[in-house]
DNA sequence: CATGAATGAGAGTTCATTCAT
DNA sequence: GATGAATGAACTCTCATTCAT
């Protein structure tokens, strides 16, 4: 029985653990709302005594902004937006577009689900979603569309505000998959190439008239 | 000798208490979300006792279904689609897109803002929201822009699809409005005359190419 | 529309109402217990408004109180003890207990049930109850039986011993009715005479020796 | 490392702690009844939190349940029946008189006072203490007397009844102790005999003839 | 570090009682 | 006198959090 066994392994151990933690939160938090969900049922669902969580997170808020940090990272894998030309314009737009939608699985859906309506009542946790991950997630964008935008002959303001359509129409669309519109569950598979051209739309309309 | 003196004042009073109770629980809920919302608080703002609360609705839950009602209703002013032709299409759509705007108020957000956490934390509201308000709207809706649709030559699933894409994009602005990013506040004016260009835009992409 | 119509009239129709009250109170009380019975139902079944009920009565205790003063006026009515003799001793006894089961009718049992359990529960009303029905109860008794018990020997003491064992015996068989044990449902004819040779066993073992 | 440091000693620590909430619950609600009985009360009495009540019984009613189990455990504890002969026929009917009233120890009488007046006034509880206590007790005391009551030229029938008067004494007996008659409390030693003496009349009576 | 029994603040809800009409 | 909407005290029950083992 060794006292200290690897001291890295150790680490790697506390964080598969809060990860552990982190995973039955969110699926708990997705199904019940963060009010209804336990901290007995995360808890089980982890595989770990109640008291266990508090070693992890010092209190239930804080198994939000674990998460909210999770969704960060995840959004923090920025598509490559390096080698944007005038060439590649509208491929460059669509491939934005569908790496977007790659969010979209179960799990991202999951995780939105957990996080949202406790970001919507909660105006603390809200502060902290903007600053931490709307603002940084338009910040990056708009430096990488600046040039196409430019070139596109759109005023910046005009431009930024585009970008926060697109942002509101992804939302927007996530919503209606939580809900469970049918016929959107039906089709889903026209849904992001009549987005990506929608973004065109928005983006040439002056080069049109 | 009346005992009820006056029993259509009486009914009115009614209604009146009942909308200002109403009007008390979507504030207090678009403040703190369902959970932390406590009748005590509604009670007060309503400017009633916690027990009157319940002479009006059976419980909590009954209060947030009175919510959905009120959208219902809000919801059910729906646009005078009747003159539509050929001729006043873009002007439709930009005057179609303009009403639904108008639901934006202080008034309209706040009730969204009470009631959508919930709904995306709760299953049984999630399918009475889907079919009281949402299936209904877009049955409506459908139905209005069928010959608009028929004539630009869309198929009727994908027109289905863009009307669906709409009603993100208003959702996903509600919530951006909601979490307060601050560039599309200060730039909403151009918002709603976007938006009515990124609908034409889907509905006549048919006919650029 | 007479201001005074008929004083003697008017009290009468208070006195009727006041017991339409008490026997929805009995009803409700026996059927849900008193803390279960709401002044609502008691009133609806009274086919009164709630506030009515408080024009009859000071509170709910007063209900109670009522339905005690009730059982009290049909104990009163007590068989008639005058003629007996040494002759009619055993027939006596028969009639004497032949009348006592005859307040075993729905009705007696339901007062009984309405109040007994509250009796049980709670110590005020209990000492009432010991003062105001059970000693005067014994006591007419105990003066009817004198001269019987003399003759038959037993001592004083010992004779009173036994009433009480009959009134337990009563009371015993009324909660198993109200319990609803088959078997003496089934065979309650047996019951009465039965409860007379006991009586009469007891009565004259010390003529046996 | 011994997650539960002795498994054994935390189940009887489970089970003695059970039992002093039941004990308290007893307590209080005999003195106050069922209703009157708050948790709060039953908590301190028995020394505990609130709260801690909910993780031995799953609310109020789990707790009269759970008296009613005591109760059941305390009937089981039945006589020996074995050896009756014709013989000691008297001295059989004697002691098992005399057993039946040692439960009459405050401690009887006060979880009897704590469950009957619930008993009383709940249709369900009724059922469910007409099934685990009246009918198995019956049984147990029929078998017992059956061949007794056979060599008494008993019909079945009648035997049965017989029994049901003696349980009915035997329970009114415990009422009128409860509500404090002062004869009886005073001349308590006379009971238990004259009860015996009672049952053996009834018994014996066809022998007599 | 893990455990989970114990805690107790706080919420929803009920209902006896009051009183303006 | 009759009404029943309004009141608010008081109760049951939940669950985040703590801490002895």
């Amino acid at each position: 029985m060794p006292r200290k066994p690897n001291p890295e392994l150790q680490e790697k151990l506390v964080v598969i653990k809060r990860e552990q933690i982190l995973q039955a939160a969110s699926a708990v938090f997705s199904e019940k709302g963060y009010h209804r969900a336990t901290i007995k049922e995360i808890a089980t669902r982890a595989g770990v005594a109640d008291g266990t969580v508090y070693t992890y997170f010092e209190n239930k808020t804080a198994l939000m902004l674990g998460l909210l940090d999770w969704l960060n990272q995840s959004d923090q894998r920025q598509p490559d937006f390096a080698q944007v030309t005038q060439d590649n314009f509208k491929t460059f737009i669509r491939s934005y577009t569908q790496q977007r939608f790659e969010f979209m699985t179960d799990n991202g859906i999951q995780l939105f689900q957990a996080i949202l309506p406790e970001i919507l009542s909660n105006p603390e946790l809200r502060a902290l979603y903007l600053e931490k991950i709307i603002k940084p997630t338009f910040t990056t964008a708009e430096t990488a569309f600046a040039p196409i935008m430019n070139s596109a002959g759109l005023e910046p303001d005009e431009a930024k505000v585009i970008l926060r359509l697109e942002a509101a129409l992804f939302v927007g669309l996530i919503i209606l998959r939580i809900i469970g519109e049918p016929h959107l569950e039906q089709h889903w598979d026209k849904v992001p190439s009549l987005t990506a051209e929608m973004m065109l739309g928005l983006l040439t309309k002056k080069e049109q008239s």
